[in-house]
DNA sequence: ATCCTCCCCTAC
DNA sequence: TAAGGTAGGGGAGGAT
C-alpha cells in the first residue's frame, strides 16, 4: 500500500553504502513504497543521503574529501521514519564517526523548524502535501498554545507550592469576603524590556516576524505603545500604521515560565486560596489575613524583585470588582474599590468592560441602546435581558453592571476537557493529509490525557471548512472566513489512546463529508473525563493499541456479547474483565454505533481506484498508522460489503466518501442506474444516500449542463431519494441531510 | 423537566 | 513569511 506521491520520503534519494538491515533490496522497496528513490551508484548532484551501518576508514576518508558532503545516516532513520509516519530529522542518526569530524559540522545541520523531515537538499516542496507539516513545529512557536496550555501545569505548581504552608484565610460563607485580583503589567512585553534594555521606554510590540508589512499578531505590547492605540491580536502592519516607532521584539517562552512560576509562589505566601486565571492573572481571597493593601504591597515588591517585572492588583469584596480595580491600577498600581463607591464606579463603566461581554454582547447591547452600565439599570427588567441574552446570561449582565457577584475564589477546579487544535497553515491536497494530522492531534491529545493522569469517553472532531465563496485569508497561511463544525462519539469506556482517538476522529471525519482542499482547521477534543481508570478499559486499550482495533468496534463487540449471553465472542476475542453492558450506552449511542459499523466495513473492504474514471486524479484508498505497522495480535475480520456491487457505477456510489466524489460520479452517469441503485441501496446504505443527495443537491444547484443526465434527471433521482428515504424511515430526514447544502451559515467574527 | 449534541461566545 | 490554542459557560433545539 503505497503512499504514492504523498510519501514520506518525497525529495529524498538514498544510496545504499555496505551492509545494512534492512537489505539493500528492502530499503529499495521501502523506498518505493513510500515515495523516494534510490540510486545504484553514488552521486552528490542526486542523492541526498547516503544509507550506511559501518563507515569503514577508507569510507570515511574518501567522505572527507567532499567539500559538500551528503549526510551519511543510520538505516534506522528511513526504518523509523517509516514507523511514525513522517520523515524524522535526520540529525539524530547521523553516524558519529562523520558527527565527531571537525570540519565536518555542515552535516548534521538541525533541521529548519518548518520543515518537516531536515532533507538536505533543495526539498520538492511539490504539491500534494499539508503546507504545516510540521505539527510540533507549530506548537513550538504559538503563543496562544503556550498560554492555554500553561493553565494545566500550573496545576503542578499549585500542588507544590502546597508545601510553603501557606495561610488560610476565613471559611466560605463568612461575608463580606475580601478578594485581590493580580495580573502582570504588559507581561510580554515587558519580559522583552527586560531582557533588552535598551527597549525600556519605548513602544514595544512581541510578535514573531520582524517585518514591517507581516501580518504576524501582537501578542502584548507596552504602554507607550497603547498610547498609540497599539493592542495585542492587532497585525504588526496595522500597528505600523498607528505607530511608526514601534520596536519589535521576540517571544521568550522559558522566561514567561519561569516568571509564572514565581508569581504563583509569591501569592501562595499571602493566601492558601489562589485562582488561577492564566499565565499573568489570579485571584486570592484574603478575608481575614490582614489588610489588603499592605497584602498587595508585598505581592508587588517581592515579585518584582525577583523578576524585575510589576503586576498590578485590585482589591474589593467581590471576584467582579476586584477585576475592575486591576484596570484602574494598571500599570504598576493597586486599587481598591470599597462597598459604597462601588454603584459610582459602575455607573459610567462601558459594557464592554464587563468580564464576560465581549465583541459580540457590547455590540447587541449598543443596539438596544446600552453602552454604559448605568444604561444597564434603567432597562425596565432583567427579563427583558434574559428574553435576547438567555436566563443566565441575561442575569449574569443584569447583576455584574450593578457590581454583584457571588462567585467564590476556588483553588481547585476540576478539567472537564482535554483537546489539541489546528487552525493556522492547514492546506490540504489530499485526504491521508487530514488523516495524518488527525493522527498527531491524536497523539498530543494522548500525552496530555496521560499527563493529567485521565481518559475521556467522547471524542469530538472539529473542523474548520472555508467558506463557500470565502476570499483568500489576509493573514499568511490563516483560516480566512469559515464555517466551524464539530461532529462527536461517545464511547462505553473511557480512552486516552492515541490509535484510538485517532480513528474515531478519522470516522468523525468521513461523517462530516469535507473536501478535504477546503479544511481549514483541524482540532480534537475528549469530554466526560474520568479520573479512574477501570481495569477492563486497560485490557481492551492494550489490545486496540497493540492490534490496531477500532475503538467503537470494540465497544460494540463488548456490548453485543453481553446483550447476546452467549459464550466466547465471536471474532476479534480476547475479551475478559467485562464491565460493558448493553443497557449503560443509550439509545442514541446504539444507533450511532450501528451505523458507524456500516462506514467501518465500506472502509475496510477493499478500495480500488474507483474513482480514476469519475474523477481527474489518483486517490489511494484511506490508510493510516495502524495499516503500515506489523501486525500483532488479534484483528478484526475483514468483512466484504454485503451486497455485491453490480457495475462499476455501484461500486463508486457505495465506496465514495464525500459528497464531491459522488458528483464527480454522477456527471457522466445515466440516471436509470442511479434510480436502480438507489432502490437497491436505501435499505442497506443509508450513509451513501445521504451523500448522493447532497451531491445531487450540489449538482443542480450548479448551473445547468453539469452532468450527462441533465436536470431533469438530477429531479428525478432527488424526488425518489426523498420519497424512499421517506418510506423506508418513515419519518422527516435527518438533519444532516441538509448540511452538504448549506452549511448554516453565521456572519462570522472572524477578523476578515 | 432534563439530557444530549452542536454551536457560539469569552478570556488569556 | 508565520506559527489564528485552550477551556469553560451556556444557549438552541431535539429526544426522552
Ligand atoms: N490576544 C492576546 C492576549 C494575551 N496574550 C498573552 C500576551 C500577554 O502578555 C499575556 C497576558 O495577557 P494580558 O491580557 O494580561 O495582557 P498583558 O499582560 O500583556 O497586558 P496588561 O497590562 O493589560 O495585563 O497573554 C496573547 O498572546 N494574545
Ligand atoms: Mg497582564
Amino acid at each position: 500500500a503505497g503512499a504514492g506521491e504523498g510519501g514520506i520520503f518525497r525529495g529524498v534519494v538514498i544510496h545504499v553504502n555496505g551492509y545494512t538491515t534492512p537489505s539493500h533490496s528492502e530499503l529499495k522497496d521501502l523506498m518505493a513504497e513510500h515515495g523516494g528513490s534510490f540510486e545504484n551508484y553514488f552521486s552528490s548532484a542526486r542523492v541526498t543521503h547516503v544509507i550506511c551501518a559501518n563507515l569503514t576508514d577508507a569510507k570515511l576518508k574518501q567522505h572527507q574529501k567532499e567539500k559538500n558532503p551528503v549526510p551519511v545516516v543510520h538505516p534506522n532513520w528511513v526504518v523509523e521514519s517509516i514507523r511514525a509516519g513522517r520523515l524524522l530529522p535526520f540529525a539524530k542518526y547521523v553516524l558519529d564517526r562523520i558527527r565527531k569530524e571537525p570540519g565536518q559540522s555542515v552535516l548534521p545541520v538541525a533541521p529548519r523548524p518548518a520543515a518537516g523531515g531536515g532533507t538536505p537538499k533543495k526539498r520538492s516542496r511539490a504539491e500534494g502535501g499539508d503546507l504545516l507539516n510540521n505539527v510540533d513545529s507549530f506548537f513550538k512557536n504559538s503563543r496562544l498554545h503556550f498560554i492555554g496550555s500553561w493553565k494545566a501545569k500550573i496545576e503542578d505548581v499549585m500542588a507544590a507550592a502546597a508545601s510553603l504552608d501557606p495561610p488560610k484565610p476565613d471559611p466560605p460563607g463568612a461575608a463580606p469576603r475580601r478578594v485581590v485580583h493580580v495580573d502582570i503589567d504588559c507581561f510580554f512585553a515587558s519580559v522583552a524590556v527586560r531582557e533588552n534594555p535598551s527597549l525600556e521606554g519605548k513602544p514595544v510590540a512581541v510578535c514573531h516576524s520582524e517585518s514591517t508589512k507581516g501580518t504576524a499578531e501582537i501578542s502584548s505590547c507596552s504602554y507607550e505603545a497603547r498610547k498609540f492605540g497599539v493592542r495585542a491580536g492587532m497585525r504588526i502592519s496595522d500597528a505600523r500604521d498607528l505607530c511608526p516607532s514601534l520596536v519589535q521584539a521576540p517571544y521568550y517562552f522559558e522566561k514567561y515560565q519561569e516568571i509564572s512560576v514565581v508569581l504563583y509562589r509569591t501569592l501562595l505566601r499571602s493566601s492558601a486560596r489562589v485562582q488561577p486565571v492564566s499565565i499573568d492573572e489570579a485571584y486570592l481571597d484574603i478575608t481575614g489575613l490582614g489588610d489588603p493593601r499592605e497584602i498587595c504591597e508585598d505581592i508587588r515588591a517581592r515579585f518584582l524583585g525577583e523578576t524585575g517585572c510589576t503586576v498590578s492588583c485590585g482589591c474589593s469584596h467581590n471576584m467582579l470588582l476586584a477585576k475592575i480595580a486591576t484596570s484602574r491600577a494598571k500599570p504598576n498600581g493597586v486599587f481598591a474599590i470599597s462597598s459604597d463607591e462601588s454603584e459610582a464606579f459602575m455607573a459610567d463603566l462601558a459594557v464592554r468592560e464587563i468580564p464576560g461581554v465581549g465583541w459580540k454582547s457590547s455590540r447587541r447591547l449598543e443596539e438596544m441602546g446600552v453602552a454604559t452600565c448605568g444604561d444597564l439599570w434603567r432597562l425596565s427588567s432583567k427579563t427583558a435581558l434574559q428574553k435576547s441574552f438567555g436566563a443566565k446570561q441575561g442575569e449574569l449582565i443584569w447583576d455584574y453592571s450593578r457590581g454583584i457577584d457571588s462567585r467564590e475564589v476556588k483553588s481547585e477546579t476540576k478539567r472537564h476537557s482535554v483537546g489539541a487544535e489546528i487552525n493556522w497553515g492547514i492546506r490540504f491536497e489530499h485526504r491521508e493529509d487530514a488523516v495524518r494530522t488527525l493522527g498527531k492531534l491524536a497523539e498530543e491529545v494522548e500525552r496530555r490525557l496521560r499527563r493529567a493522569g485521565i481518559r475521556g469517553r467522547c471524542i469530538t472532531l472539529k473542523l474548520k471548512l472555508r467558506k463557500p465563496n470565502a476570499p483568500p485569508p489576509p493573514k499568511f497561511l490563516g483560516h480566512g472566513w469559515c464555517d466551524n463544525l464539530s461532529r462527536s462519539v461517545t464511547l462505553a469506556s473511557a480512552a486516552d489512546d492515541a490509535g484510538l482517538i485517532a480513528r474515531e476522529a478519522v470516522a468523525l471525519l468521513l461523517r462530516l463529508d469535507a473536501d478535504p482542499r477546503e479544511i481549514r482547521g483541524l482540532g480534537i477534543q475528549i469530554t466526560k473525563l474520568d479520573e479512574g481508570q477501570p481495569a477492563a478499559a486497560d485490557a481492551s486499550e492494550g489490545r486496540a493499541r497493540s492490534g490496531g482495533q477500532p475503538g467503537i468496534l470494540d465497544t460494540f463487540m463488548k456490548a453485543g456479547r453481553r446483550a447476546e449471553a452467549a459464550g466466547p465472542s465471536s471474532s476479534g476475542g480476547g475479551g475478559r474483565g467485562e464491565s460493558v453492558r448493553l443497557s449503560d450506552i443509550d439509545v442514541n449511542e446504539q444507533k450511532y454505533i450501528l451505523s458507524m459499523i456500516q462506514v467501518r466495513q465500506r472502509e475496510q473492504s477493499k478500495r480500488k481506484h474507483f474513482f480514476e474514471g469519475f474523477v481527474g486524479r489518483e486517490r489511494g484508498a484511506a490508510r493510516w498508522r495502524g495499516d503500515a505497522e506489523g501486525d500483532p495480535g488479534p484483528r478484526e475480520p475483514p468483512r466484504e460489503p454485503s451486497p455485491e456491487p453490480g457495475s462499476a457505477l455501484a461500486a463508486a456510489l457505495g465506496q465514495a466518501r464525500f459528497s464531491h466524489e459522488v458528483a464527480a460520479v454522477l456527471a457522466g452517469a445515466e440516471a436509470k442506474d442511479v434510480v436502480e441503485w438507489v432502490l437497491r441501496s436505501v435499505e442497506s446504505d443509508l450513509e451513501s444516500i445521504w451523500r448522493l443527495l447532497r451531491a445531487v443537491r450540489s449538482l443542480r444547484g450548479g448551473g445547468p449542463e453539469a452532468t450527462a443526465m441533465g436536470a431533469e434527471g438530477l429531479e428525478e433521482i432527488e424526488g425518489l431519494i426523498s420519497k424512499s428515504v421517506e418510506n423506508v424511515y418513515k419519518g422527516t430526514l435527518p438533519r444532516d441531510v441538509c448540511r452538504g447544502v448549506g452549511v448554516e451559515c453565521d456572519d462570522s467574527h472572524d477578523k476578515v
